[in-house]
DNA sequence: AACCGGCCCAACCGCGTTCAG
DNA sequence: GCTGAACGCGGTTGGGCCGGT
């Protein structure tokens, strides 16, 4: 049974804003500050709204700092290696990007970025068969070439990260076949969920980026103000580390930035397969539930 | 010029979480 | 501890725009 709505749809406007109603919402929030209550806040500026689509309005377009389209590369970037690592969970990935809205990551991602990669996989895929393939996977020998999966600036990150599958755990245990079942359920049911509705192989590990796509886009960008090195606690990254690794480099993953990664994947995924990932760096704990307070 | 289909983005919907009473 | 309201989030939808035919 779902929840009573929050307001008399009947009587509320819906649909799109109109500039006075913008002038009146942008009026109430300069003159009030911080908007404590959502609910009471459209009586109280005189709009005939839902507070719920009063504060969607604001957060997602009427804020000052708010940027709309340009995205750069580097932006292009944090979002896919965040997608890789956390997922869909915009809010925080949008964090990580100063002047852009969840909503906003989430449609970017959704019409252009996600097309953008699968582009870029079907280059490298047929890069990878007509140059390099036969090389094996840099992980292990053990791990059967998987199918064709989206090998791209964004597809190269949708191998297992090291924040969503640890190299630390990966080579204690000896077993690189395993990484699939190392996917925390969220984290399976994200990409399953990706798999269904891009109608494309996403949801299969990818094969170790070539020297190609080691030269791709993603890898010449420059990395000094990414946000990685600031969730795991100013550690320096390599750029081999925040793309799970370019073939030896992988494996060779020092214990300590495997484990700030593992911490980090554990305060992504507070479940049992997170605390597992933790457990195996031992000296890592995870947070009991939900983000780490250095995350939110 | 009219139609069509794909793209894009703002807005909506519903659910999980948080918090005050 | 319980309950319900409010908040926050991710998924989905509606409709305008634009290019192709």
């Amino acid at each position: 049974m779902g929840r009573a709505p929050c307001c008399d749809k009947a009587s509320v406007k819906r649909g799109p804003w109109s500039p006075e109603e913008d002038e009146l919402l942008r009026n109430y929030v300069r003159s009030h500050g911080a908007v404590g209550n959502w609910i009471a806040l459209p009586q109280k500026a005189g709009l005939n709204r839902c507070g719920k689509s009063c504060r969607l309005r604001w957060l997602n377009y009427l804020r000052p700092d708010i940027k709309h389209g340009g995205y750069t590369e580097q932006e292009d970037m944090v979002i896919c290696s965040l997608y890789n690592s956390i997922g869909s969970r915009w809010s925080i990935i949008a964090s990580k990007l100063p002047g852009r809205t969840d909503n906003d990551v989430k449609n970017y991602w959704n019409t252009k970025l996600k097309k953008k990669a699968m582009a870029m996989h079907q280059q490298q895929y047929h890069h990878h068969h007509n140059g390099t393939a036969g090389r094996g996977h840099a992980r292990g020998a053990t791990i059967a070439t998987p199918p064709p999966a989206p090998q791209s600036q964004c597809a190269s990150y949708m191998q297992p990260s090291p924040a969503s599958a640890s190299s630390a755990v990966t080579t204690a245990s000896g077993d690189a076949g395993s990484f699939g079942a190392m996917y925390s359920p969220s984290h399976q049911a994200t990409l399953g969920h990706y798999n269904v509705n891009a109608a494309a192989p996403l949801a299969e590990f990818s094969p170790m980026p070539t020297p190609a796509a080691a030269n791709s886009w993603a890898i010449n960008m420059a990395f000094e103000d990414m946000f990685l090195p600031e969730l795991v606690g100013g550690g320096d990254f390599s750029q081999a580390d925040l793309f799970g690794g370019f073939g030896a480099s992988l494996l060779q993953v020092q214990d300590s930035r495997a484990s700030s990664l593992q911490e980090l994947s554990a305060c992504y995924f507070p479940n049992a397969q997170a605390e597992m990932w933790a457990a195996a760096a031992d000296h890592v704990k995870p947070p009991g539930a939900g983000l780490c307070p250095s995350l939110t």
